[in-house]
This record gives C-alpha cells, sequence and structure tokens, in this order.
DNA sequence: CCTTCGCATTGAGCCGGATCAACGATCCGG
DNA sequence: CCGGATCGTTGATCCGGCTCAATGCGAAGG
C-alpha cells in the first residue's frame, strides 16, 4: 500500500483526523483495491466484510425491488466514507459507477482501530450525520417532487459534487458536467424511468437552462432557472 | 429534572452508554420538557440549539416542499434521539405526533459532553448508522414502490416499533395497533395523498388482512398476507 | 466505408394515483 | 340529545409518468 501521507484524499477523508503515527498503523490494514466499472464491491444482505474510503472514481448504494426494479440511494465520490461499520450485514449493494480506486479496511479491524480513536469515530460521526441529512433530503425528492424538479435537482446535487469545469467562452458563468451516470442510472436515483429522464433533459434544453453537447455531458447554462426548476433548496 | 437513573428509557437511550457519575453531570445539562399533540420543538432551518431523546411520546421530522405539500421524513418514539448534533442549524422540523415528554439539551453543552465521552460518541454513532439504514430503506419505498406496497410496509414498521398488543380472543396471532398518526400524516409518511391512504386500507380491509376497529386502531390479521402487500424485505 | 451494438430519444396509449367534490362518522360542548 | 366541527370515506374525473414500440445516433470493429 503506498503511503497514507501521499493519499489523494489524506485531507478529505476521515483520516484526515489521525496523526502520523496512527495513520502508520491504520495503514498497515488496509489495502488498495481497484474496480472497474460496473464492477460491485459489497452486495446487498451480505455480511459486512469491507469498509473504506473513495480514492478516485464514482459508486453508487443500491437496492433491487422485489419487482426487479432497481433503486439507487446513495452515491460516493472521492473522500467519502462506505460500507457498513458495527453491524454485521451491508443493508445494500456497492457498485462501481466508473472505474474506481477505494482503499478498503476489513470491518473487524476497522472497527476495532476506530473504538480506540476518539477523533476518527467523531469524524465518521460526523460524516454519518452529514449523510443522514443528504438522505433525508432525496427522500424530500423522492416522496414529493416531480420529474422536473427530480432531474433539476439531480443536475444541480451533481454540480456540486462533481469538479466543476467552468466554460471559458464567454458563457456567463455557464458550468460543464461530465456525467459519470447513463441515463438508466440517473433513472435509478431519481425513481424515474429512463424515457422520463430523457423528456426532461430535453425540456430543459429546449428551455435553454442546459445544453447536451455530448451524451454524457451537461453545460448548465441558467443556473438560477434550474434552481426554479427544482423547487428551490 | 427528575434523576436519570429513574428515567423511563435509561436502558435503552444513548445514555446507557454512561456510569452513574457522568450521567449526573449530563442530567444537570439537561431539562424535562413535555410538548402537546402537533407543538413543534423545532424549526427547519432554525439554529439548531436543541438535541434530547424521546421519553414518551411519538414525534415526527418533516419538511415542507416549496408546493405546500408536506413530506414526512422520519418518526421518533421513546428512546430515540433527536435533533442535529454538530451543525449550526436544524435541517427540518421536529414536530410531536402525539402529547410527548423529551428531554433536552443545549446542542453546545451536548456536544462538549459527547466529545469528552468517546463511549457516548460511540452509541450516537451507532444510532445514526441505523438511522440511516432506516432512511434508506424508506427511500427505496418512496421511490419505486406502489401505494398498496407503502401502506402495507407503513403498518409492519408500525407494528415493529409501537408496544404490541395482542389481541387475545382466540384470533391466531392477530396483533392490535393504537396508531399515533392521523390519516393525513400517513399519507404526508408515506408521499401519498389522504384518499389514497383511505382507499389502500379499505382495500387491504375486505381482503381480510387487517381490520379497523375504530379510527385510530389497526389489527392486523394476516401478517405473512401483509408482509407480500409490502413487497417484503 | 459499412455494419453492428448499446444507449438515447421520440411517439402513442394506458393506468395509478392526484384532484375535486360530496357524503358519512365520530367527537365534543351545550 | 342535538348541532357543529373535524376527520375519514367514497365517487368521478384528470393527468403525469409508465409501458411498449420504433427510430436515431455514436463508438468500435471488420
Amino acid at each position: 500500500m503506498t503511503r497514507c501521507s501521499e493519499c489523494a484524499v489524506r485531507d478529505r477523508a476521515i483520516c484526515q483526523s489521525l496523526c502520523e503515527a496512527d495513520l502508520e498503523e491504520l495503514s498497515r490494514l488496509g489495502r488498495h483495491q481497484t474496480l472497474e466499472k460496473g464492477q460491485a464491491l459489497l452486495w446487498e444482505g451480505d455480511e459486512s466484510l469491507l469498509v473504506g474510503n473513495v480514492v478516485d472514481g464514482v459508486l453508487k448504494l443500491c437496492s433491487t425491488t422485489s419487482a426487479g426494479r432497481d433503486q439507487t440511494l446513495g452515491t460516493f465520490y472521492p473522500s467519502d466514507f462506505l460500507g457498513r461499520p458495527f453491524a454485521s450485514t451491508t443493508p445494500h449493494s456497492v457498485i462501481a459507477v466508473t472505474d474506481a480506486r477505494v482503499c478498503t479496511f476489513t470491518r473487524s479491524a476497522f472497527d476495532g482501530f476506530a473504538r480506540k480513536h476518539p477523533d476518527l469515530e467523531h469524524k465518521l460521526l460526523q460524516r454519518t450525520l452529514s449523510e443522514l441529512d443528504r438522505a433525508r433530503r432525496w427522500m424530500l425528492l423522492l416522496g414529493s417532487k416531480s420529474a422536473t424538479e427530480r432531474v433539476s435537482a439531480f443536475l444541480l446535487d451533481l454540480a456540486s459534487r462533481l469538479p466543476a469545469e467552468p466554460v471559458d467562452q464567454g458563457s456567463d458563468g455557464a458550468i460543464r458536467l461530465e456525467l459519470p451516470f447513463g441515463r438508466q442510472e440517473i433513472a435509478d436515483l431519481l425513481g424515474l424511468t429512463i424515457e422520463t429522464v430523457s423528456r426532461q433533459i430535453t425540456q430543459l434544453k429546449h428551455d435553454r437552462i442546459i445544453d447536451t453537447p455530448s451524451r454524457r455531458a451537461i453545460v448548465i447554462l441558467d443556473r438560477a432557472g434550474l434552481e426554479a426548476c427544482a423547487g428551490e433548496l
């Protein structure tokens, strides 16, 4: 394992709470793992064996309905913590959306280490609380928002999570997003169908609120307009 | 404030992690508060001033859509922890569903105390992780389940949370639930309208899966049938 | 260059749940 | 016991998003 002190997310992941010596100890418990797009790291209902940090790439948390429909329950970006510590089973699957690198620990080793390092647990608590806030905001979206609102909110959420590349060519404040998700994945995230997502994107494009230079790219032309469509927040 | 050692939820709330001496200290930071049905304890977006434990009664966590529609994002039963520690604002409102008693702390005092008591923080972390699991299960419900599935799942969730009173009269394993929620509140919880909730309940009654001896009471006659309607989990 | 394959878009029709509106049932104060 | 208020149920209609089906498009490979 590469030295933690050289880690790309050293200053953003929960490990930031650790001093050099502790970090050294933790690093001996972990290993780096690379995942290919589509590959699963954890399976819904399985024993909770792994936890870890995302170093690079995007992953999703998902679950399959009895009706065969997939629902995505969350997303993980670099420096996010994933897995279910302090429980015997993982309630949901974790799947790589893009090729990804994660730094993983066996759950039991991590649990033991965490219990001995209150600062680490504190960071983890803060993250979990934020994640809970985020999940509840998403519940609000799934429970009471229209398709337009969902797609708009999704794009705004993405814009806040992704490294935003400003479009230089004079187009005032336009932001280009490189989507890590395909249309079907967006649909699973929003509790919609792929057709509805596509139609909403087309509509937003016609309204000159966004542009779609390519399948996997979105340019936000009118952020305020998009926020209005998202029903705020 | 009554002594914590006599508290009704002493052995179930996060305080269980504390020794007598620490408990004594914590109790000096807190106060008991009674709430009437419908009364709010925290307001969405306000400064996060309070956190606490539910001693008695039921409360809900909710948010109002731009469209004026209410969505309930969670519920609190005795021994549950509520409020948003370690953040400056509470993202959602907390409102009493029934008359309730809560034991509250100012957030700043609680935060300070928690940081000095890793065992307490650990308990809080475990609770937050469970709450996150629960929120995600609910997201699955809101994102991809039908009205029948939602209402059935709601009744099962309630049955697992409420002190179940078995119906004695030979009716094999039937369970009676005293609903703390009105129809509108159930609708807000499930992301449905009151009419749809009502129709679903009527349907389940016709199918002899449940019975409704009174407005606020539900008897689960056929638990397996209800689980089937809920699309499992 | 053309083919193929996977993904995205577009169209037509349908259905579940929302909406609007009326009607019961229960509770409470007098 | 009555009258009103609140809450829940039921019915009729409407509409947003789903379903099913066809078409378009860009990337990879022959």
